[in-house]
DNA sequence: ATTACTAAGTGTCATTAAGACGTTTTGCTA
DNA sequence: TAGCAAAACGTCTTAATGACACTTAGTAAT
């Protein structure tokens, strides 16, 4: 076992970070080149994630992570499972990378997978302790990933699509002020299919879970949108009355 | 680390199982008490689990634990998530069961939750390995658990009810031949509230999830039932078509 | 054999939600 | 002031939900 200062590292257990982004136009990932003690980079993206130490949860670790990366606190964060097979870190250039940088790159490594949703715009990644650059990449393009990360990024995925149909999880893309349009393209974005924009606003609209405020859009060179923003009471109120469906 | 014959033991993590059983009345869980080196028995409760191998991932752990337990394989089987408090062991009486059993008692452990699902008739508990006893407990009954199992029971629960909204596991629960009214009474027991008696059929019929056989109840003194089948086909052409919400 | 008992099985109506679809409005720009 | 672009808006049809009570089939008891 490693000690690092006066913390004891588990070498055993990792956690890593599915983040999702919005940029009003498509969905995003936040994608970080790992640091190599050797090779001047490694090129392949991976997704953020590190080691736990002993004295932290798995919440902790990731968040964490997440807090090296972005500077935000207060993330969405929900934790998505624990991922095992024998040979997630046994690709050939994975292991390079392994032996740069672990004292025991055989050793085997479950991670633990998170996924967060933030607003994009709410700060510029830091490439951090683990990493030499981190960077927003559009979901679509993404291709292959390093380790099992392919993998977590799809479960990712399904688990964010599967609860949007539940909870009200997409506010947390957006800022605190959003416009009925670009919430409709969120869910259009995350759910992956066309939704009718008029029965779209009409559903949003008669759950009450957004609240219309008395600004619009300025300078845009056309009918000005209205902002809104997202109403948690009446969202928590209608939970209590058994509500758990948006049924997109 | 210790070494157990050949194969070598991951002390870090763990796997347990909430596995839940209908007996056509309430759901139950099977429970067992640990053995313990020490006193003749630990009368606490818990949920049946065990250290995981580091040449197993947590699926195959997490299907050991069961198989030693009911003898079955292909049983429904899904992680819950990963579990990590820094005080999960640490109530004296858990304590006292870790020093008669570890050989680090105090050392961290994480572990990774799974509920399972069977039919409980379809095998008789036999203690194993990690066990004295193994019996069924009504759900509503179970009061408090060793470990954080308390917890882990509380969320298997509640993700069994979220995910019995969106996919018909329940049948896994029911024996191959099962009546409606069987089927019924499960979906009431696992959501916890009435569910009208004609409503719930006809969602159920006219879905076609349900097949019906040409069989009856026999020696029931009242009109017998008729006998239905899980119509797995149809469930999957139904998901296909984008269906995934029962909305119970 | 008749009766009583028990749970199974069945249909309708009213309300609400969902899905499909085109036109008008607002503010900016050229 | 004309043109542009996206926002905002309503209706109709169809499907799903929820509420509700009586009849039926077989067993058991007399």
């Amino acid at each position: 076992m490693k000690h690092n200062n006066q913390r004891n590292l588990n070498t055993g257990i990792s956690v890593d970070c599915v983040i999702f982004g919005f940029d009003l136009e498509e969905l995003k990932v936040l994608l970080i080149q790992r640091k190599s003690a050797k090779t001047a980079k490694d090129s392949r993206f991976s997704l953020p994630g590190d080691l736990i130490y002993n004295d932290e949860t798995l919440d902790e670790a990731a968040i964490r992570v997440l807090k090296e990366l972005t500077r935000l606190e207060n993330i969405y964060l929900e934790q998505l499972g624990a991922f095992s097979e024998l040979d997630r870190l046994a690709k050939p250039e994975d292991k390079a990378w392994l032996e740069s940088i672990r004292e025991q790159p055989d050793e085997r490594v479950i991670t633990i997978a998170y996924f967060a949703l933030v607003n994009l715009n709410s700060f510029h990644p830091s490439p951090s302790n683990f990493a030499t650059s981190a960077s927003w990449q559009p979901l679509k393009n993404i291709e292959s990933l390093a380790f099992d990360h392919s993998l977590l990024l799809q479960r990712a995925h399904e688990q964010l699509k599967a609860k949007l149909k539940t909870q009200p999880i997409g506010f947390n893309l957006l800022p605190e002020k959003f416009t009925l349009s670009q919430l409709h393209k969120l869910y259009e974005a995350i759910v992956g299919k066309e939704l009718d924009k008029r029965n779209f606003r009409r559903k949003m609209i008669k759950l009450e879970i957004v609240k219309k405020l008395d600004e619009k859009q300025i300078g845009v060179p056309h009918k000005p949108s209205n902002f809104y923003e997202f109403n948690l009471k009446n969202y928590q109120k209608l939970v209590e009355e058994g509500f758990d469906n948006f049924g997109f």
